[in-house]
DNA sequence: TGGCAAAACGGACCACGGTCCGCTTTTCTT
DNA sequence: AAGAAAAGCGGACCGTGGTCCGTTTTGCCA
């Protein structure tokens, strides 16, 4: 009938325990080596159990699901750059006018997109909402939005200025036959008729 | 070794055997009929062929994948829409200002992409592709930027403008917690700055 | 009308994502 | 150090999407 000694301070996450942890660096490791080797989407949760030697049962455990597997996957992959916009040199990072670092934000945005196309394809839902690779970047153009006194609701402006940059939207896009190029300048045209800049 | 005694003008499309459009249309009836019971998610590929009293294999031939079966419900439910905006009364159909027939499919739109999102997030990728929903809103906003005498990149900017109608990216946005009506507002907005009204 | 090639049929079959539950490992307590 | 509860493990098992191929139907021509 003891109390506990100490509270946990707004109720913590669990820890994890060790097997647990070392089974998940094997799990993520083993998929990333499968993925770069087969690509994305032949990868199977069986491979990748087996490759990380251990049950398949533990590989939903840790990651949800195969979508959740890839997000995790992405996540890893997109944070590199997530680092250089945050704590990167100028323009992309911190340092450059607001303006600037919009532009070179949208153009390293697409190009990144575009490399893990794949991967965010099979990661599905849980590619925008696990992997916090889309929130991240609508908090940064909210932030820079702000910065460059815009107008009007910027949350809302932020994700026009993002959604043609989403993959979804590249593949009907490009399905369409546009070359990546002008896709770039026609973004660059948009932000600046949404931030309000004539030239 | 007799000569072929018709040409086809521009390689036809080889016509559909009676069976096999016969079957079309029981399939199409049966997967229908279960999406509307049981909602889209619920509806396995088996269920739908037993009910049209028809062979699994029969069903794929004619639909493909389960994307693809989707993907034609969905058609079927967004044409009484086209039909509206193509030749409806005003002001979504023609007859009435540019500006205003935008406004007004821009909320039609975002009503009906919400009404079927379950349908277009089963269909996936052929969602958008083989069912023509949207291409058919391209072009159409294509045709009311260049009445509005945009300047730039009119198919680009249409892109732009359809972009935060989409499914995954609503999705994305509603999950931030935004109510649908303030987002109607800031598209409203969107489009304002696009083909640049100031009021 | 009979016959034949092409098209379509259908259900047995397979692969893969995901679950379940009896067993093992870890961790905490005394 | 021992013991017990919690957390984790793993692989047999299941449902569903998708394929394959021997059989049937259709449409055409004689």
């Amino acid at each position: 009938m003891s109390e506990p000694h100490l509270l946990p301070l707004l109720d913590a996450p669990p820890p994890e325990r060790r097997d647990a942890a070392r089974n998940r660096e094997r799990l993520l490791g083993a998929a990333k080596e499968l993925v770069e080797r087969d690509g994305a989407h032949a990868v199977t949760m069986d491979a990748v159990a087996t490759a990380a030697g251990v049950g398949k049962g533990t590989l939903f455990r840790r990651f949800e699901s195969r979508e959740g597997l890839m997000a995790a996957v992405l996540n890893h992959s997109e944070s590199e750059w997530q680092a250089q916009v945050m704590s990167g040199p100028p323009p992309l990072g911190p340092g450059a006018e607001p303006w600037d670092r919009l532009l070179v934000f949208g153009r390293t945005r697409l190009e990144t997109t575009l490399l893990h196309a794949e991967l965010i394809r099979e990661a599905g839902r849980s590619g925008a909402r696990a992997s916090g690779a889309y929130s991240f970047a609508a908090t940064h153009v909210r932030y820079l939005l702000s910065q460059l006194r815009v107008s009007g609701d910027i949350p809302l402006l932020a994700v026009a200025i993002l959604a043609p940059l989403e993959l979804p939207i590249l593949e009907q896009v490009s399905l369409d036959g546009f070359p990546v190029d002008r896709f770039y300048d026609g973004w660059v045209d948009l932000a600046r008729r949404v931030v309000g800049r004539s030239a």
